[in-house]
DNA sequence: GCAAAAGTGTTACGAATACACCCATGC
DNA sequence: GCATGGGTGTATTCGTAACACTTTTGC
């Protein structure tokens, strides 16, 4: 069907995916520790190549469910890429995605381990560069649509909210200017509840108006 | 090399490039007219394979090169279009792109037309949904980037700054505003050099001390 | 002189920032 | 009672937006 003029090269067509999700006030990373050459006993993104009539979005969705145990959040494409030398194997090409998971529902499958985003050194393949590209638009993704929905549990607290930011900002927000920017946003709303068992007063819990992804004029 | 324990699917990986340029205070697209079924008669968007050993973008700037008779210009990764049904001859990937050239360096090749961006019907392919997208993150990156070298002629007055701005933002903008704003960030300063030949008061050319892409604090 | 674009400041408003104290709970 | 995080308001600064008239040229 198709008749090309010059032969056609052979590439591989794949999916890396940077799952973040933030715990203990550190934004964190899945990462898979490879068993075979290249690059065995380093670290890697979790990845696999596209299946037959299979989009990439719904390949990243694939990996997020068998290699995380995780449905049903946040993911986008972040990028694709092409270097020649990324993979010694040959030719392979990779649509990368990243997902945001709230803290407590990665399952990570044999092998995998959340590492702190800031702390990453020798990762195999060019997913070092992958991830720093990902934290990027994650930060300025963060400024301008309510994505962080997808980091947190339904109900959480502004507490809970405002580490969320800060652990990916790496930086520290005022408190109270934190409350004031996001109740102008009416994105959130509090619940009846409130937790409870700190040694501290208890804190309301809040949810998201909306779950799904909304363009905001600006933010942060 | 490889060992697969599934077959991979036979996929082909093509480039798209949007080429922007802002002729007549439009922002215009570089179409081309299809000779061949599929889509024959309707307007496309300039692509073609990968070849051997190339980098998308490598790809993008050779199409460049070959359909428009640029070189030298900004360009992307817009984003990666993979729909199953988007090309009927086969499973296309294309890694799309987007460049911004300055009016009047566009030579459009035999069958290119400068198409206004506002005034697209019935597109070949996905390349509505491509164009739309470039368009968005066009619109986007003004805001933060001085992509708009990339834009213009080396020199340029004020007036034409503007209506490149105003062109991509289909908005018009204050032009005290403008100069105020354009001024403290700082990118252009003056040249020696005056307009001629208007039948109003010359204008002051400017140029951009940098060429290079940067990122910016806010803009737009 | 008239048409056409160039050039030039001030005021008002809203958003962002900086900042400190009392409250409710568990132990 | 003390340690811990929860909850709340005001004043200042800065950036954005609104707005109109004079200048220089070609014809």
């Amino acid at each position: 069907m198709l008749n090309f003029s010059h032969p056609l090269p052979r590439i591989q067509l794949m999916v890396d995916v940077v799952i973040f999700t933030v715990r203990n006030s550190q934004l964190e990373v899945l990462l898979v520790r490879r068993q075979k050459e290249p690059f065995a006993g380093s670290y890697a993104l979790p990845g696999g190549y596209l299946q037959e009539g299979e989009l990439a979005e719904q390949a990243a969705i694939r990996i997020l469910r068998d290699k995380a145990g995780v449905t049903n959040v946040y993911v986008e494409q972040l990028y694709t890429f092409d270097g020649l030398q990324r993979d010694p194997r040959g030719r392979m090409v990779s649509v990368a995605h990243f997902a945001l998971v709230p803290e407590g529902k990665v399952l990570a499958a044999e092998g995998g381990e959340l590492v702190p985003a800031s702390n990453l050194l020798k990762l195999a393949f060019d997913h070092q560069d992958i991830i720093e590209y990902a934290v990027q638009r994650l930060r300025s993704k963060l400024e301008y649509t309510n994505v962080v929905y997808s980091l947190l549990p339904t109900k959480f607290t502004y507490s809970e909210l405002q580490r969320v930011y800060e652990a990916i900002l790496s930086r520290p927000l005022d408190k109270r200017n934190f409350q004031k920017k996001f109740n102008s946003l009416a994105l959130i709303e509090p619940t009846s509840e409130k937790t409870s068992g700190g040694q501290h007063r208890p804190a309301l819990l809040y949810k998201f108006k909306n779950n799904q992804r909304e363009e905001l004029k600006k933010f942060f």
